[in-house]
RNA sequence: GGCGGGUUGCCCGAGUGGCCAAUGGGAGCGGACUGUAAAUCCGUCGGCUUAGCCUACGAAGGUUCGAAUCCUUCACCCGCCA
């Protein structure tokens, strides 16, 4: 049987919050909908928080609903207010710049090989081609009429900046009008009237809704995604080198899916129906397999296994799960071939080196494992740096020639997890 | 426009002239224990050519042998009054 889209996305804890279900349920079961959801350039790449958006967008695909994927050029230029601080406000160019890749990136999660038919495609559209030509006076006549300032204050990420020392620019006090114009614009271009987003998200949807009603009379609908948190109440998405990308050469296929691998047990379990589109009874399955065994993490695995085949694709996915056996399995790094190291470094990152060998601490920095040479010494100094697993004593050590694997490679390692590969080109004259 | 309060390291937050690279907490990082998990304990936590030096307490000047600490100006935030 097929299960009726929001009783997925229930099921998976995908929503949050809706307006009137049972009217969206009748909406949707009326006949395709379009619908869309937003994401605002703040850097070069989305990280894996986002996923969970396409988490939503998929299934709504799957069931033969219309996708718009809007980039927010337009937005992104003014920032919505976070209950922290102000935003930097970024350079109009790298702005563009930053909308072309996130559109590139976005694309394999919702485009459709050619037989998938009755599916829809998904539509893209920029908010810079509506909100650029906009005038003050249109703004401010058009828009703000249909904006009461006691309910933009009230609205969270606003009000927690108010009460704050940071206080809030006029600038980002304004986002949520272009946001919920967005929303008004897409009803009428592309007849959009479904929006989704994060739960932070919830206060920007409904004043879209609000601002469609008032203006075209129409009756459209919103749903938000919960916040994922990890179990010790943080934000998911973040390791040792900041937030994980999406993009590769941010956050590479292998460092992807270790991010997943690395999830605590009670984490994966949580994660697991949110990320993972398997059915409903393996799901499940694996998490009872979770409990019973943890040591197998069974539900980091498929999580792993899962999210970097949807983002990289299946090399990708090959390549980083061989590289993580190699360095973490239990074979001796001595006896791994050339091609086992190389690929397995490849994927961890690391540098090649022509010139004269510097010191282990010099190595570290080299490679990214500590970002400054106090760091590597203190990282040596704690005993948390490995040369070939051999824990190094003497930071301003040179690895001698013996150190040298098949292929050229030395394997440095800081603490447990991360690994980076040094390759030499040439072998230096006796 | 006036008056008052504030701006400290990734975050919160102590610090009113030398003992301050700056108390404490959180996050992060390393070690031990494990399962490339969690919890716990211990250590660490600006940079460098590391017994020393450099840069830093909103910005720029100044006073002083010496300033995060005092003075002046500027910027920003909060509050009260107009």
């Amino acid at each position: 049987m097929t299960e009726d889209v929001i009783d997925e996305l229930h099921r998976r804890g995908l929503i949050a919050q809706s307006t009137d279900e049972a009217a969206l349920r009748t909406h949707l079961a009326e006949g395709p909908v379009a619908f869309y959801c937003g994401f605002d350039p703040t850097a070069p790449s989305l990280h894996v928080g986002s996923l969970l958006q396409f988490m939503v967008l998929r299934a709504l695909q799957r069931a033969g609903h219309q996708p718009v994927v809007l980039v927010g050029g337009a937005t992104g230029l003014i920032g919505d207010p976070r209950p922290t601080a102000e935003r930097q406000l970024n350079d109009p160019a790298t702005v563009a710049a930053w909308v072309q890749r996130i559109r590139e990136q976005v694309a394999p999660f919702l485009d459709l090989p050619a037989e998938r038919d009755g599916l829809k495609g998904p539509v893209y559209v920029d908010n810079l081609d509506w909100t650029a030509p906009l005038s003050a006076i249109d703004f401010l006549r058009g828009l703000g009429k249909h904006f009461r300032v006691s309910k933009m204050l009230a609205k969270e990420a606003v009000s927690a900046r108010l009460n704050s020392e940071a206080g809030i620019s006029y600038t980002e006090f304004s986002y949520q009008i272009l946001q919920a114009n967005d929303f008004l614009e897409l009803y009428r271009r592309n007849g959009v009237t479904l929006q989704t987003g994060g739960s932070d998200q919830w206060g920007n949807l409904t004043a879209g809704i609000d601002l469609v009603r008032r203006v075209e009379g129409a009756a459209v609908h919103a749903l938000s995604t919960p916040l994922v948190t990890r179990s010790d109440g943080t934000k998911m998405g973040k390791t040792e080198g900041g937030s994980v990308w999406l993009d590769p050469s941010l956050t590479s296929p292998y460092a992807f899916f270790q991010f997943w691998l690395n999830a605590d047990d009670a984490d994966a379990r949580a994660w697991l129906p949110l990320f993972s589109e398997r059915p409903a009874e393996e799901i499940e399955a694996l998490i009872a397999e979770s409990i019973e065994r943890p040591a197998a993490r069974t539900a980091q695995r498929v999580l792993a296994e899962d999210l970097t085949l949807l983002v990289h694709g299946a090399e990708e996915l090959r390549q980083a799960e061989a590289a993580g056996r190699a360095l973490f399995g239990r074979d001796e790094l001595g006896s791994l071939g050339a091609d086992a190291l190389t690929a397995a470094l490849g994927e961890a990152g690391g540098v090649t080196l022509d010139g004269p060998v510097p010191s282990v601490a010099q190595l570290l920095q080299l490679t990214g494992l500590v970002s400054s040479l106090s760091e590597a010494r203190r990282t040596v100094k704690e005993g948390g740096a490995y040369l070939n697993n051999e824990r190094v004593t003497d930071a301003e050590s040179i690895p001698g020639d013996d150190a040298w694997l098949a292929g050229g490679w030395l394997v440095l390692r800081r603490g447990k997890r991360a690994v980076a590969g040094v390759r030499r080109t040439a072998v230096p004259a006796p």
